[in-house]
DNA sequence: TCTTGATGTTGACACCGATCACATAACCCG
DNA sequence: CGGGTTATGTGATCGGTGTCAACATCAAGA
């Protein structure tokens, strides 16, 4: 069911995914989802913790920049799973321990590659800031890559 | 129509606002909305096109750093209506020539603050990484606006 | 063998966006 | 004033969604 839900999130064009496609794409009635997970936020929850620990081993070891650039790249590139992982289609990620958890995680690597708290946090808000912009077509740029390489130093 | 559906998304949680909650906020039919607004998108362009004029004079001559600082402000006390106007709400804001000239107002100003096109790309996406980061609560900061003025420099 | 639990199903409910055919009210012009 | 056009509303309906209750199946374990 989580392989099916991944491949629609990477077809589907803007993230939203509905729990009675998932339930179609696997060849199963909708109903029967709710014999693995609570609701939909939880199968949601469940997806986005796969991707954040293939996330958060891909980020780690890298320097400040390579992590920053590695974050705006994976959004263009998965937007889907981006958006599910990093936006408002889980209402409350907290609610989700593994979830929350595994944020924590990507978060620390973050941190360590700082130099301090602070910067980490600017550093995680100017990515996030511009993933989401690029993704929203609100930035309008011709040349993406050269766009990422000149704003994150 | 337009004042409903403004009280429903300051009154609301997490900015999602349905057509016909709208209607029945204003007493009418949900068919009735649709003399008015080609779809639902199109309201809720109306309503971020009458929210974007008020934002972008409030920040017409402040400084970088107070645009900043207002641009987060302004997501932390009015949420409904930040993420229906930078959010993932409205599909495609190009398509909504009005939205995107107040869009493009919006960013002039900024960008008149800043001492070149790449710092007013940085400062808009570390603010908008930002403000969506304080508002899906994944920093949590027990004290916001003190955050926002050791962060905004 | 009988029971129990996990897993699935069908059917239903309420809500949503959207479109249809139809009614009414307002308005302008002769 | 009257008649016709337009603006604005209504209900019914369609396909879609998340969710729930009731029922069916089937593989172990006692």
């Amino acid at each position: 069911m989580l392989d099916r839900a991944d491949a629609l999130l990477d077809a589907g064009g803007d993230g939203a995914i509905s729990l009675r496609e998932v339930a179609r794409a696997a060849g199963v009635s909708a109903t029967a989802a709710y014999r693995h997970f609570a609701d939909k936020e939880a199968l949601l929850a469940a997806l986005a913790a796969r991707h954040y620990a293939d996330f958060g081993t891909a980020l780690a070891g890298a320097s400040l920049t390579g992590m920053g650039r590695a974050y705006i790249r994976f959004a263009l590139a998965r937007p889907g799973r981006f958006r599910l992982m990093f936006g408002p289609l889980l209402a409350r990620a907290a609610a989700h321990p593994e979830l929350a958890a595994a944020s924590r995680a990507a978060f620390a690597a973050l941190s360590a590659a700082a130099s301090s708290p602070d910067e980490a946090l600017r550093a995680w808000g100017l990515v996030h800031g511009l993933a989401h912009l690029l993704l929203d077509g609100a930035i309008p740029a011709p040349d993406q890559e050269a766009l990422i390489a000149r704003l994150i130093p």
